[in-house]
DNA sequence: ATTGTTATTGTTACAAATACAATAACAGAT
DNA sequence: ATCTGTTATTGTATTTGTAACAATAACAAT
């Protein structure tokens, strides 16, 4: 049934039903992968975390309405970062108010600023996800599914696509890319083949300049690298996710 | 914000939004893939084809929404099928009533009966795509995008899981799978490389039965196989998708 | 038996990824 | 200046994977 018919359960013509947007935004910070959270300040679930999210508004479009509640509710823009609709959560009572579905987003972002809470967040901040799939922290509603959801894709979309530049700044080196792969995944990366693969793949571009030298330990200066495209796209070849040798190796 | 806050906007608490499920439902008939549509019976759009879908009830979860919709509007079950989310499309004006967000969902399924028009649906049928992406039929709404989008993460998630066995009964040949994948992608595959890729891959079962000789047309008759898992697992290692040699080769 | 058709297996050539070694370029200490 | 530590970058041999296509096997129909 569609809005002009007129369903026998509700005189309005459609059932009362919220429409919310939230979002995952990943950071790296400190080598470790986090995530941008606030501190829920309204029952329900006052005082536990949860994702950044809020109403849709009457004329706004979904993804405009996940960077208005991330601004307000976090202080943070996530301007030139990847913003990507990960999918909708509806299970009737995920919300105990009311019925309230969920348009998820996810970022990637390079370097975020510390965030303030604000509306309906008492407080915000950047926690490592390793510390939250350790079991240390439970969020609100079904957050933790949409969470779990969000990971999996970001390790998979490393695969497949440049994102992985969205965690660096606009210039980058290589070995710099390296690390964002190696802590999202778990995983260590040979560095020459990695070099070889950067270096071959078009979505990739050498600016052709070293590092300049402030803030480095000794070692040959990199060369810097950009992405080619503003907006991620598909690598032909992809990147191998190895077979994790999850442990951190001391060699 | 959320539900329990109380924006200045709207003193019910919450924005008036509806929500609704679409279904993009593919088959192959006839060796050609076809989408499942239905042909509105009210305006707007009256008369206009359109993807089968319609309101979520107030205590129904988004996915078995996209199963009644569709049998209500088709009379078509899609029980064994795969059926999985596509994503969210809530721009304002998508629906020029009112605000209406829809959430998407395609399934893949084998040998369809017949659909029968119901509820909204004045008319159902089956569509060859061909005709759809040629320009031939516009579709209601934005379900044009919705289809794009669909077809794409078709003939993508071809590639990495054993989705293709969807389009096929339960026990099935080698060279019907690979009939799947070369009507869906339009390319031709090498049956000796596709029967080795097949056979070493776990996603798939050799039942070590030959084919029962209904309705065969000579030749070695092929064993049968079955897909590993119910639902559609990772491979590894995928099924390339060739450059494409779009034109059916004359041979 | 012969022919036509499809399934299945083999073989070879080629392309790509990997492991690992070697070299290059620098800073800082001696 | 030379040495040492560190990181970037390149080279290479080996392994692995893929593709093309040829060959064989198993049947039905004639």
């Amino acid at each position: 049934m569609r809005p002009g018919s007129s369903p026998p359960y509700d005189p309005d013509g459609f059932p009362r039903v919220a429409v919310t947007v939230d979002v995952v935004v990943f950071t790296i910070r400190d080598g470790e992968l986090h995530v941008l959270l606030v501190k829920r300040g309204q029952e329900p679930f006052r005082g536990a975390w949860a994702l950044p999210g809020g109403f849709v508004l009457p004329d706004e479009d979904l993804r405009t309405a996940a960077f208005r509640e991330l601004r307000e509710e976090t202080n943070v823009s996530v301007g030139g970062s990847y913003l990507e609709q990960l999918g909708s959560y509806g299970a009737p009572g995920r919300d105990p108010r009311m019925r309230v579905i969920t348009v998820a987003y996810w970022a990637a972002c390079a370097e975020l600023q510390q965030p303030r809470g604000g509306g309906d967040a008492a407080y915000s901040d950047l926690v490592p996800l390793a510390k939250i799939e350790r079991g240390g922290i439970r969020l609100a509603f079904d957050h933790d599914r949409i969470l779990t959801d969000a990971v999996e894709r970001l390790r998979s979309k490393l695969e497949y696509t440049a994102l992985a530049t969205k965690f660096c700044r606009p210039r980058f080196t290589i070995s710099e890319l390296r690390r964002v792969y190696e802590t999202i995944w778990g995983t260590r990366l040979d560095p020459g083949n990695f070099q070889r693969k950067i270096r071959e793949n078009p979505a990739f571009r050498n600016l052709k300049i070293a590092r300049s030298p402030s803030g480095y330990r000794g070692g040959r200066p990199a060369s810097l690298w950009s992405a080619a495209d503003e907006i991620p796209r598909a690598m032909a070849p992809p990147i191998a996710r190895r077979p994790v040798p999850r442990d951190d190796d001391p060699e």
